[in-house]
DNA sequence: TATATGACATCTTATACAAGACTTATTCTA
DNA sequence: TAGAATAAGTCTTGTATAAGATGTCATATA
C-alpha cells in the first residue's frame, strides 16, 4: 500500500477511459469534483492530471477543462505519420487502393498481438504523397478486437480515428523499426516504380492506453522526394 | 510581466548552466536556497525543477540532491544513437578510422549553424559494429565554437561528451531526416559494400541547451544486419 | 449589438509533513 | 585501543493540502 495516492487517481481515470466509460474527447470531471470522488484533495488531483497530460492520455486548457485525448485525422498524422518534405512541410497522404483480407495469424503475430488471436485482418494499401504513389502499407490487427472491420470499407485513410471511434480503441505510442531496402516485383509494380530502387522499410508496431500491442505494420516508401522526420531527445 | 515566476526560476538556472557556472554533474543548490535566492517559495523552485527534469536538463533523486544531466558515453549513446539489434538490443559502435579537416563553410551550413561561422570542421568517420564497418559518417562544426578542435586527435567515440567536457556545450536535441539511398563509390568503399547497396541515409541537426544549433551530420548506415530504432507518441 | 457579470474551470504560489540518503557520534566487540 | 556496527541528526527531495489568481464561457443587461 505505498503507492501514492496521485498514482491511484491516474489507475483510475486510465480505467474509465478504457472501459470506454470516459469517451474521447469528453471532458474529464472538475480538479474539485476528482479530489471529492477519489477522496483526495484538488492539488493531488491535480497532479494526476498533470502526469496524464504528460502522458498524452489528457489535454488541459486552462478556463475550459480536461479532455481526454481523441485521435482526429490531424492528430494522428501528426504524431504517427513521420514523412514530411525535405524543409519539414507536412504532407498529407492520400488513398490511392486498398484491399481487406482474412488470415491466419503468423506465429509472430500471434505471440505478440493482443489477444494472441488466431486470424487476422490484413490491410494492404497504396498512399500516395501529391499525386504520386509513394507508400505501399500493409497492416496487420487481430479479428478479434476488431471484428467486422472488414465489412466497413472504404476504410479511412486514418485508420486511428476508426480503431477509436468504432472500437474504442486509443493509440498511444508506436515503435518504428527502419531499414533500408531495394524495391522487389511487387513493390515497385504497387508504387509504380523500377524495381531496384531504394525504399525505406518502416516496421511499426502499435500500442494502446493500456500498452497493449494492437497492430503491426510495414510500410514501404519512396524517399526520393520526402524524408522521415523524427526528433531526439 | 505575465511570465510566471517559476518560468522565471527555470531560465535563470538554464543561463547559469550555459555560461558554465553551473557544470554538467554538478549539484545544484537545494530548493530552499533557490527558493532564497530567486525569491520564491520552495515549492515554486521545486516545480521549476521538475520541469528542468522533464526536460532533460537536470536529473533529481530523493535525499540526495538535483544535478545538472551530465553527457556520459552511455547516455549520449542511448539518447541518440539509434541503431539496434533488430531484438531492440543496444550495439556499441566501435570507431574504425577518423579524419578532420578544414574548409570553408557551405551556404547552408553558414546559415544555419550557431555563428554563421565562415569555416568550418569537417570530421569523417567509419564506425563498426560487431566487426563490420556498418556507419560512415560526416560531422560539420563550427571552428569558432570548436577551435582546436583538429588539434585533439584522436576524438572520442561520443563527440557530445567531448563537446561537454572540453567547450561547454551540452547537446539536448537533435532532428533527424533519414531517406533511403543506394550507396556510391566513396560510401561503398569506405564500407566495404558492393556499389548499389541499400544504405539508411540519416541527417542529423543538434542543438545545445539554448536551442542553437550546433553540429550537422550525415551518416550513412548499412541496415542489413541491424535497423533504426525509434519511439513515437 | 455590445458590454458586464458570475459561475466554474485550471494555473500559480505557498506551506506542512513524510521519506530517503549521508554524516557523524556513540556504542559494542574483539 | 582499534574497528565495526548502530543510532541520531540533518541534509535532500517527494507527497499532500489549501488559498488566491487568472482564463473561459454563457447569460443577463444596457
Amino acid at each position: 500500500m505505498n503507492e501514492p495516492l496521485y498514482r491511484k487517481v491516474i489507475d483510475k481515470i486510465v480505467a474509465q477511459i478504457s472501459t470506454g466509460e470516459l469517451l474521447p474527447g469528453s471532458m474529464l470531471p472538475s480538479e474539485m469534483q476528482i479530489a471529492a470522488e477519489t477522496g483526495v484533495s484538488q492539488g493531488t488531483a491535480r497532479k494526476s492530471l498533470m502526469m496524464l497530460e504528460q502522458l498524452g492520455i489528457v489535454r488541459r486548457e486552462q478556463g475550459r477543462g480536461t479532455f481526454v485525448t481523441a485521435r482526429t485525422p490531424e492528430s494522428s498524422l501528426f504524431n504517427f505519420f513521420r514523412l514530411r518534405q525535405p524543409d519539414g512541410q507536412m504532407i498529407r497522404p492520400e488513398l490511392v487502393s486498398q484491399e481487406v483480407t482474412e488470415r491466419p495469424a503468423l506465429p509472430l503475430e500471434r505471440e505478440t498481438l493482443d489477444g494472441a488471436p488466431m486470424r487476422v485482418f490484413e490491410i494492404r494499401r497504396v498512399r500516395s504523397l501529391r499525386g504520386t504513389p509513394s507508400i505501399f502499407e500493409t497492416t496487420v490487427v487481430s479479428t478479434i478486437r476488431f471484428s467486422g472491420l472488414d465489412q466497413r470499407a472504404p476504410l479511412p485513410n486514418t485508420l486511428y480515428v476508426l480503431y477509436q471511434q468504432s472500437y474504442g480503441c486509443i493509440i498511444l505510442r508506436a515503435d518504428e523499426s527502419i531499414s533500408s531496402v531495394l524495391a522487389n516485383d511487387d513493390t515497385s509494380q504497387a508504387l509504380g516504380v523500377p524495381p531496384g530502387m531504394p525504399l525505406l522499410c518502416v516496421d511499426r508496431v502499435a500500442f494502446d492506453i493500456m500498452g497493449r500491442q494492437v497492430e503491426r505494420r510495414r510500410s514501404l516508401c519512396r524517399t526520393d522526394t520526402m524524408v522521415y522526420q523524427v526528433s531526439l531527445t
